[in-house]
DNA sequence: AACTATTTATAAGA
DNA sequence: TTCTTATAAATAGTT
């Protein structure tokens, strides 16, 4: 479109280049968000640029749905976790009401999340149940032979929730939060 | 575009509603992918029909690359993993030209799970150091609590390699295979 | 940021 | 689905 060029290939030119980004980004957004709702589809959509900055484009509808509910249940871990975080280290604190400042890229990580877990879905259908059958009986070996090692965290985590309260519970955080 | 129609809403009929999504849908990727060669810029376009299809769109030059190494080295502890496993269960065998027959699928899985790590790096950066610090504290009290565990689990694993081989050692996987 | 000459996308029809 | 075509929309070059 436009008069002249149409050619696809890189622009060199790096004021054009970035001028025919804001152009044809809107551009794209628009069209993403017409598709969605002309057709009734989910979608997200992510653009990184070479300055590093990430724009998105998701929706909400169907697809995430699912996820509000998992993400009240994270949040209040996350809450619980930060108010023993702050028990324990007693001389800082976190203002609640900042604690989520940035709900848009927790949102857009919990679509990338729900993306993924969508799209292992389809991978496992499509490989069948043969990883799936060995992976069982791998599990059922691990959980002997580290059932001893797993015994020894849980007690030691039951012991401080008795206790004085000086250590946070196992709540599936560690993971998130790099604590393994 | 076209003779008619300007307003953006879900198109009723089922049968116009297909036919506009093949078409939009092809130009909507047709414009990322020329966003993407024009203005040198990585992207992810996911698109999730109501009737349960994924179609995808992709770039691999930047964002990506350095997945590739990272996926080399998951390919190879795959197969170490597999081999063993083939060992151990001796009866079944994992033809291993067909390990991977859904290559286009493992790519998007690491595509989004790179997205993810992106995004969530641009949380971190934008919450702060505050959580950081937290944390590096509290994993510092783990580590000294759970010690103990880690070194039982080793030992074990060390006394596998040195034994008879008959249990996969510690590669990584267990967590994306669901086996912790 | 705006303006337009053009190119491109696409709605409707076949 | 796929093609054709009239028309609406996007945008390259320019200011």
């Amino acid at each position: 479109m436009g008069r002249g060029r149409s050619e696809i290939k890189r622009i060199e030119n790096p004021t054009q280049r970035q001028s025919t980004f804001y152009k044809r980004r809107d551009g794209l957004f628009k069209k993403a968000r017409e598709l969605s709702v002309l057709c009734d589809v989910d979608l997200l959509l992510l653009l990184f640029s070479t300055s590093g900055k990430l724009y998105q484009a998701t929706t909400h509808t169907k697809v995430w749905t699912d996820i509000r509910q998992e993400r009240r249940a994270e949040l209040e871990k996350a809450e619980q976790m930060c108010e023993l975080m702050e028990k324990e280290l007693r001389v800082m604190t976190v203002d609640d009401g900042e604690q989520y400042t940035v709900p848009s890229l927790e949102l857009l990580e919990h679509s990338l999340e729900a993306a993924v877990r969508k799209v292992r879905s389809e991978k496992d259908r499509n490989i069948g149940g043969e990883i799936n059958y060995l992976e069982n009986i791998i599990r059922g070996r691990h959980e002997e032979r580290y059932g001893l090692c797993n015994k020894l965290a849980h007690s030691q985590a039951s012991n401080n929730e008795g206790g004085g309260g000086s250590t946070p519970p196992s709540s599936g955080l560690e993971l998130k939060l790099g604590l393994n």
